[in-house]
DNA sequence: CAAAGCTCGTACATGGAAGTACGAGTTCTT
DNA sequence: AAGAACTCGTACTTCCATGTACGAGCTTTG
């Protein structure tokens, strides 16, 4: 999908300069979903042209840097043991996604004010699929209501899992209890 | 907490303007939260000029909105029978609330990007309370759970409704079926 | 019916961010 | 060490929506 590394191959400082962009970008990004590309060059530490010599535009960017962080949410997720009992694995699962989408949230913003929703969905295509499948699972197993949707089983669980970065934010929702509170929450709605 | 009639008072023709005016940007705002106060004008059949003869800044008039749909959207909710079983209370109550929910999700965005977050919170304080007294309610009947802090219930159900208005939107969830997937899934949210 | 209140077109001022042009200097790569 | 690749400052150019100014002509209201 990617060029892997097409053309001729860039020089190590250019490398350097967009790993710091990129990196940027998510930050800056991720606290405000409006950055300016401008203080995004700044805050890598680098000149706007540089900037704009690997990003020809501010799209461009933000798809960088959300694909960035997507890809590390994917690490921390992909380190999960999910076998077992689909229940207490979902239980795992939790703990550790409501931080990454907590992370993320404003990016996501970010990216959808600025890419096609088809692009947002197909770059979410791992985190769904992982999803899907835990719950697809314990339906199997039985331990999982099977009345509703498998869809949209998945979907209100991200729901909720954005519904707990926000009230973080909002200071409604102390980030040491989200895991506990997301989890009972979850799992009762997973069960008739 | 409005200014009830004060000053000299407006002339019929001008009640009518802010009328049309305020109609239109619920509309526009409710499909597009970023629509010009151009188009807008356009829209309420009526001059650039004599919108900004109202309303002095695009902040007003998205607020007038909001504000006009939140009137509107309570008079809906506030006709529902909410006494009796708390449960079946609910279910009346989110038959028509993902409904409100759905249709003005975009203009929340649009006051989100325009109105001071306290803003907003005061203005959806009826709606609020009228979710809270009901969870607590349930919760004194001994059919709501209690092992979570009814303002993260009350939220999470507000999360949920607006999960299903994105899912409709997408196209991943019919409106027909809207009702019944939101009820299940608040009802055992609900529930331990 | 007259004054006050509204309407609304055209034209302009403002402001913010995106993206471009140019060109001199620096760092890699081979 | 030579050429290619990259950096980056400064100074535009564009674009687009918000908001202003001015003023002629309609409605209401009392």
């Amino acid at each position: 999908m990617e060029e892997p590394s097409a053309r001729p191959r860039r020089r190590a400082d250019a490398e350097r300069s967009i790993a710091r962009i990129v990196s940027a970008a998510r930050t800056l990004l991720s606290s405000d979903p409006n950055a300016r590309t401008d203080d995004i060059a700044k805050a890598a530490g680098v000149g706007r042209m540089t900037l704009y010599g690997h990003f020809g535009t501010r799209a461009e960017l933000v798809e960088a840097a959300f694909t960035d962080a997507l890809r590390a949410g994917d690490e921390t997720l992909s380190a999960i043991d999910l076998t077992g009992n689909a229940r207490e694995a979902m239980t795992r699962l939790l703990a550790s996604s409501w931080q990454v989408v907590a992370e993320s949230a404003a990016l996501l913003t970010a990216a959808e004010e600025v890419l096609p929703a088809g692009r947002i969905r197909e770059l979410h295509a791992k985190p769904v699929q992982r999803m899907t499948e835990l719950i697809r699972r314990g339906q199997d197993q039985g331990v999982f209501r099977t009345d509703l949707p498998t869809v949209w089983l998945v979907n209100v669980v991200h729901h909720v899992l954005h519904g707990a970065a926000t009230e973080i934010r909002a200071g409604r929702l102390e980030p040491d209890d989200a895991a506990e509170v997301v989890t009972k929450t979850v799992q009762s709605m997973l069960t008739v």
